[in-house]
DNA sequence: CCTGAAACGAGAGCACTGCTCTTGCATTCC
DNA sequence: GGAATGCAAGAGCAGTGCTCTCGTTTCAGG
């Protein structure tokens, strides 16, 4: 224990934190304003500094953290689930990243949306961004061991062939080339539609959104897990 | 005519929104600074609220000049297919999106990417913002006259049904509410996948991410227009 | 052709931002 | 106890979107 200094300091770096999210929350990812919290704190802006040495930073923390949340949700809706039953495995997974995006949608945005200007992720965030893919590839590898196939077989050209032999290594997981790529194409398409929703691009087209992401995440497990669980 | 002001006028309204246009592929979408479209002109900021009411007034032209552009590509790129192969007219449809939007990613995350905070789409946006859309809608009903069935047949709840009725009629396209579903799935996919492509999702993860897109398209077409051009 | 109205660019200025630097004070460590 | 370090405050810099005012230029109706 370096004594209470230390703790005072963890204290105000997850309130400035906190208090960043709430903003966000309220004004929009991209408003994030430093001076705006050093008011709520009752200090000065020049304070902030002490514990971010730049709005980037600070923002990269935030980053850290959404990816964290991310990825525990879809850990533990994966856990909750028999691990055999891929099927139901990939839904609640979905359902799960879709329920968080929803509650937190400027955290959501901030992982997937528009990049910050001028901002470049540095290398602590890759880490934590893995979490929630890596779930997905498990469902991927338990699905390929029941001999999953998709409902479309795609011919996989060699240059993306290679991504796949280097990923599977890395991860430990994945089946083959096909089910990889439908694997990749339901995580795009998952995330794709989590964005339309949140970015209001169906509104005035689609009353019942919940509704409707609930079928496209059958829909793809349907199309990527096909003879598995076939009723 | 009404004279040479009313020209000065709109060349100089273009040049403002061309400016903008550059500005914003070179410092990030949300870095749209009047004060240096201003400066790039040789005038004072203050001068640009002539054309302008404000920032977000630009901003609006901007998008609406970009989903044009986007439904543009999308029409040109239909209209050179056979109209009864449906497939190949969405694989060209699709490519052409992801060609336009790898070209121009500054305008692209401008239309689906985090929206600028506090800006709300005005009425204006709306009519260019389905041209692409209804290019899809244009394919589907295509195919929907030829019989095509989604490889994987979801069962529509009747919230999403009575959405799917009025969409019909309003656009007077599209086929029955599986094969709705499943394209408005494919829709969603293929801007999910362009979006996690711009974004650098991929990065560090897939090398060649052209083909890979090629691969999501053709998969995302075998799962819509299933029956449809089976070789 | 002239004149009043409208449009225009320049400039100053307001409130705000991220960030830096210096200055004292409090805490920690040797 | 004294030195080193952590800390908040305050002033200040360069930049932002936006407003208002002030002469000038253009245009249209009498």
């Amino acid at each position: 224990m370096t004594g209470v200094r230390a703790r005072v300091r963890a204290e105000l770096t997850a309130e400035i934190k906190a208090i960043a999210r709430r903003q966000m929350a309220e004004e929009g990812p991209a408003n994030l304003n430093l001076r705006a919290i050093a008011r709520e704190l009752g200090m000065v802006s020049s304070a902030i500094y002490r514990y971010f040495a730049s709005r980037d930073d600070l923002l990269t923390a935030l980053i850290v953290d959404a990816y964290n949340a991310l990825g525990e949700v879809g850990e533990a809706a994966d856990a909750a689930v028999d691990p055999h039953e891929v099927r139901a495995r990939f839904l609640a997974v979905a359902n799960a990243a879709y329920r968080w995006a929803c509650e937190q949608p400027s955290q959501y945005l901030l992982l997937f949306g528009t990049p910050v200007p001028g901002y470049a992720a540095p290398q602590d965030t890759i880490a934590p961004a893995t979490r929630f893919t890596i779930v997905l590839l498990g469902i991927l590898d338990e699905a390929a061991r029941q001999g999953a196939v998709p409902a479309v077989r795609p011919t996989v050209p060699p240059t993306v062939s290679v991504d796949f032999r280097r990923l599977r290594e890395l991860t430990g997981t994945g089946g083959d080339d096909e089910l990889m790529l439908a694997g990749m194409q339901a995580w795009t398409a998952l995330f794709g539609a989590i964005g339309f929703i949140l970015n209001g691009q169906f509104r005035n087209v689609i009353g019942d959104v919940d509704a409707m992401f609930a079928e496209f995440a059958q829909l793809l497990a349907g199309q990527v897990f096909h003879e598995v669980d076939p009723a």
